[in-house]
DNA sequence: CCTTCATATAGATAAGTATCAATATTGATC
DNA sequence: GATCAATATTGATACTTATCTATATGAAGG
């Protein structure tokens, strides 16, 4: 499991919406087109794409064209991924950055 | 479980800073103070004192106070409860909102 | 009690976010 | 190919966030 905070910080970030986790939630069960989850929220149409870009951006959600339509489906990848970071981030481990972490060295290999 | 996505929102918000999550992962071995985590990283006192703040306000961190020393490690019952919601709300499920939500209908529960 | 050290708060600021109205794009249908 | 329906993009705006400097609070030791 490779370890990269940016990376996760940016999925979290799109975790960090109520509308968002609500779309998430809807699509738990399967595909749906966006009309639909619309249907189900009290924004506009260019907010709600606003979302769903966040989410296809990210990986969390899987987007396919269908004509005019838009269908959407959680990618399983991701969202097994986010659970075993969680996991691997809160458990403690051999070669824990608590024992090794060391700004000036790391951000200068991260470039910061 | 509840589904509170409000309250998830918040947690995952307080999940979507590469700052925050490197963290995180070095209070995953155990107890540090705040001293010890400032070390580590290339930012002021105060904004790590922001960042514990936000870490400590949504429970996902415990602080007590030793002297003029503060002891920061991770709240289990959190940490547990995120994974838990991030399952539940990525699982299909008999009552899922996908099914039910009608946005006019709960946004007048929950005075949206 | 004065100083020092650890942490917190206040105030300022630059950057990012969620939202909308207006408009553009794209696909399907007649 | 003109029109309609579904979605995307643009531009504007109010709000939030991460960060800093400066300052305050609070505990411990001399």
């Amino acid at each position: 499991m490779e370890n990269n905070y940016a990376d996760y910080a940016l999925l979290f970030k799109a975790l960090s919406d109520e509308t968002r986790l609500k779309i998430i939630d809807m699509l738990s069960c399967g595909e749906l087109c966006a009309c639909d989850i619309l249907k189900s929220f009290h924004i506009t149409q260019p907010t709600l794409s606003y979302h769903m870009k966040i989410l296809t951006e990210c990986g969390i959600v899987n987007g396919t064209r269908d004509g005019a339509w838009m269908h959407y489906t959680l990618n399983p990848e991701t969202v097994n991924n986010i659970l075993a970071y969680w996991k691997f981030i809160t458990s403690s481990k051999e070669d824990c950055i608590c024992h090794t972490y060391d700004c000036d060295k790391n951000c200068k290999e991260e470039n910061i």
